[in-house]
DNA sequence: CTTACTGTTATATTTATCTAATACAGTATT
DNA sequence: AATACTGTATTAGATAAATATAACAGTAAG
């Protein structure tokens, strides 16, 4: 898997799998890769994989079975308050860089609905 | 200034004068503050500055007058394809974080929209 | 009990970021 | 020339992120 420069491997790890979570890719009590499959999967160390699971085990999103695995909340709500609260604030982050180009949220809508526009027009595979 | 954790300081005092560029507010020609100055208002070391502006001048927003100061580009074409590509950038950033949350392109733009709705509903300041 | 999986912890090393302090160099004003 | 601004460069040190390696500990199946 490919990682962006410039922002911590273990926190791409960390929303990676939260967004599979909430996305329901993977499911309430589903067990994890190990970690040191994960590892293998995501080219990176074991101790960064760990430092990812912590994390999302502090935040409530797995647990821990020691020797057994790691597993994925069974808690429904917090699934869901999370994803209405990303889906929010991935909606303000983007009006907010959008502002700081000089669009106000009018205009922003206005971009996105353009490009939408165009991809209908050109073949864009999906709609 | 307050800084995001997670992402190099210079990139984003980057990031914010070429905003701060394709959005106007610094014009053609007109002179940066000197490093020094950077270095206090944006409560940073005089280094960290300067990696940014290093950037910016290979980047070619800016070029630099030594002993004079640096200034904003002259290449009014760049500024505006800078401008058109970021939000471009922004639009598809967007579509791509709602996309994985599980929400496809029209999803998402009725996302933006019900947003903005509410937000005209409740008294919130600018329209 | 042995084996082969799980997760956990610890140590050492490298690299990038950021700071601090200092010195050097160009421009312009007095 | 002296002063006071500009940008530039160097050195050293602190911290965080990531790797590599190894050992330790729980679970389950043979």
């Amino acid at each position: 898997m490919e990682f962006k420069d410039n922002v911590p491997i273990y926190l791409q790890i960390e929303q990676r799998l939260i967004k599979q979570i909430v996305q329901g890719q993977l499911q309430a009590g589903d067990r994890l890769p190990s970690v040191r499959k994960l590892a293998v999967t995501e080219t990176v160390n074991v101790n960064t994989v760990q430092r990812a699971l912590r994390d999302l085990n502090m935040q409530g999103f797995i647990y821990t079975k020691r020797g057994e695995g790691n597993f994925v909340t069974d808690d429904q709500d917090l699934i869901a308050d999370t994803k209405e609260q990303l889906i929010k604030q991935a909606v303000t982050d983007f009006l907010k860089e959008m502002q700081g180009l000089g669009l106000e949220h009018r205009s922003a809508q206005a971009a996105l609905e353009n490009y939408l526009r165009k991809e209908e027009q050109d073949g864009d595979s999906e709609h």
